[in-house]
DNA sequence: TGAAATGTTGGGGCG
DNA sequence: ACGCCCCAACATTTC
């Protein structure tokens, strides 16, 4: 296994600053329109590709691009997400004027056949960072430029750039903690609310677009997603209030609060992130001026946007190192006497590991396309150390699963959790299942929300069935085995197992 | 953003 | 009164 290149890699991303608006050139009605390439960046607040086509002084066509072949296209649970975003979004630029267009198909040829047909003259978006997408944009913006077109990339995903963290020494960070007090240190880098368009110019004529229903992103039968609806509300007026009754409420016991999964204390802000409905830079931006107006405890919300921190460690990471999500960045795990169970990775997936903190996660997970962190954290230790399944499978399985499924930080925490990424988790670190269910659920209540088949256990035997008397699970109804699993392997033995894994690789190291 | 094994200490029961 | 043992509670180390 060779070691993977680390060198920063600016070169490879587009670097125009975004900062020139060409005022001069901004002739009202501008014959050539121009187009603002939505991808993850679905909002109009704060999108500094949309405010500059606007601010061009041409006609803008906002259009998106569903690209089924490329590479980490949306999976299941996003896709949902996608449909309602995006049938949010096309109201929101109706009502401003112009109305968004809808294309299928290869980005790069989709895009260019509506620079032909409209005639656009300018292209504009917000950049993305993983290694594929950097080489796709890359090479469609050269190729556009030498048809005369021009284009303009700007940041609307993060609070910086990752090649404008860096280290006293230049490179960049490898360990969360000094890259978060630098990043905090510097602030996003609009630091005040652009102004919102109220209006748009639309084209003079409005170039096709497919209807969004045709595109059939929601699942039809069976209907997984029947109940993610009670759940979200997609869109970038659901992610606003999401965070304003975060900050009026539980951002104030944040800090205890979100270890907890028995309970409504998180911002369940990461879907409407992901998809770029609400970035990083509101969120700073909202969450500064709550703690300066003394609206929000200061401490809850400081450890709140420590986790915006963590979702731009993953994007510094996933920019710095191509194969994040395919390759250990440590590369001995790739030595690592992981198993093929078929079997153990199937009962992890539908949430019958016979452990219930991991099979309530998993369930949660596949009734409301989201986990709460802390069980994410458990069900992936218990995956890889007490099964021994490739840490990849299980970000395989978050990515089809989870609405908020984020490259950058779907791979960056599985890498975390198996020990083999940066500033990872150490090896040796194995959650018990059992201990971590008492300690955060300390009343069972979120395991017996999603496996209630076990509701009725009293409260002492709710995360470890297995150890209840024959008569208190008799008066539970539950019968191992039958109504609920055995244990699928022996804890205390499945951690043995592991470290003596892990000393096969320390060896080869 | 662990858990288990091992070590240390101190109180209390008891002969 | 004293030593001995047990063991909880806490600290340290090891994985």
């Amino acid at each position: 296994m060779t070691k993977k290149q680390n060198a920063p890699r600016q070169s490879k991303t587009d670097s125009n600053t975004g900062s020139k608006t060409q005022s001069a050139a901004s002739s009202p009605a501008a014959a050539s329109p121009a187009i603002v390439w939505l991808r993850n960046d679905l909002r109009i607040e704060d999108n500094p590709a949309l405010q500059a086509a606007r601010e061009s002084g041409a006609a803008v066509i906002p259009v998106f691009i569903l690209d089924d072949d490329a590479p980490h296209a949306p999976g299941g649970a996003a896709r949902w997400w996608l449909h309602h975003s995006l049938e949010a979004l096309s109201e929101q630029f109706s009502s401003l004027g112009s109305p968004l267009i809808l294309r299928r198909g290869d980005r790069a040829d989709c895009l260019k056949a509506l620079v032909e047909e409209t005639g656009a003259g300018a292209v504009f978006w917000n950049r993305r960072y993983y290694a594929e997408h950097i080489a796709v944009d890359k090479a469609l913006k050269a190729d556009l430029a030498d048809a005369g077109v021009r284009v303009e990339s700007f940041n609307g995903a993060l609070l910086r750039e990752p090649w404008e963290v860096k280290t006293g020494s230049g490179g960049f960070y490898k360990v969360y903690s000094p890259f978060w007090r630098s990043l905090r240190a510097m602030g996003p880098a609009r630091p005040d609310a652009p102004p919102t368009p109220r209006k748009l110019a639309p084209p003079e004529k409005a170039p096709a677009s497919d209807d969004l229903s045709d595109w059939r992103l929601l699942p039809e039968k069976p209907d997984w997603a029947a109940a993610f609806g009670e759940t979200w509300t997609p869109g970038a007026k659901g992610a606003r209030k999401r965070l304003r009754d975060f900050l009026n409420g539980p951002g104030n016991q944040y800090t205890d609060g979100r270890n907890r999964p028995d309970g409504e204390f998180t911002s369940r802000l990461s879907p409407h992130l992901a998809f770029g409905e609400i970035g990083p830079a509101q969120v700073w931006r909202e969450t500064r001026a709550a703690i300066d107006e003394g609206a929000v405890d200061e401490k809850s919300a400081e450890t709140f946007l420590s986790e915006i921190g963590w979702r731009e460690f993953s994007y510094n990471l996933l920019f710095h190192f191509d194969a994040l999500p395919d390759e250990p960045m440590r590369s001995e795990f790739a030595d690592y006497p992981w198993r093929d169970d078929k079997a153990g990775l199937r009962a992890w997936q539908k949430g019958e590991t016979g452990y219930p903190i991991v099979d309530a996660g998993m369930r949660q997970l596949w009734r409301t396309g989201w986990m709460h962190n802390r069980v994410r954290m458990i069900v992936a230790s218990f995956l890889i150390k007490d099964l021994l399944v490739p840490w990849q499978e299980g970000e395989a399985w978050f990515w089809d699963t989870l609405v908020d499924a984020d490259i950058a930080s779907n791979s960056a925490s599985w890498q975390w959790v198996a020990g083999c990424g940066a500033d990872a988790a150490p090896y040796f670190r194995i959650f018990n299942p059992v201990s971590q269910g008492e300690k955060f659920d300390p009343d069972g209540a979120y395991v017996r929300r999603f496996v209630p088949e076990i509701a009725a256990l009293p409260k002492k035997y709710i995360h470890a069935p297995w150890t209840a008397p024959a008569d208190v699970l008799k008066d539970a109804g539950v019968t191992l085995g039958q109504t609920y699993p055995e244990p699928v392997v022996d804890h205390a033995e499945a951690r043995r197992r592991a470290l003596s894994g892990y000393d096969k690789i320390k060896k080869s190291a």
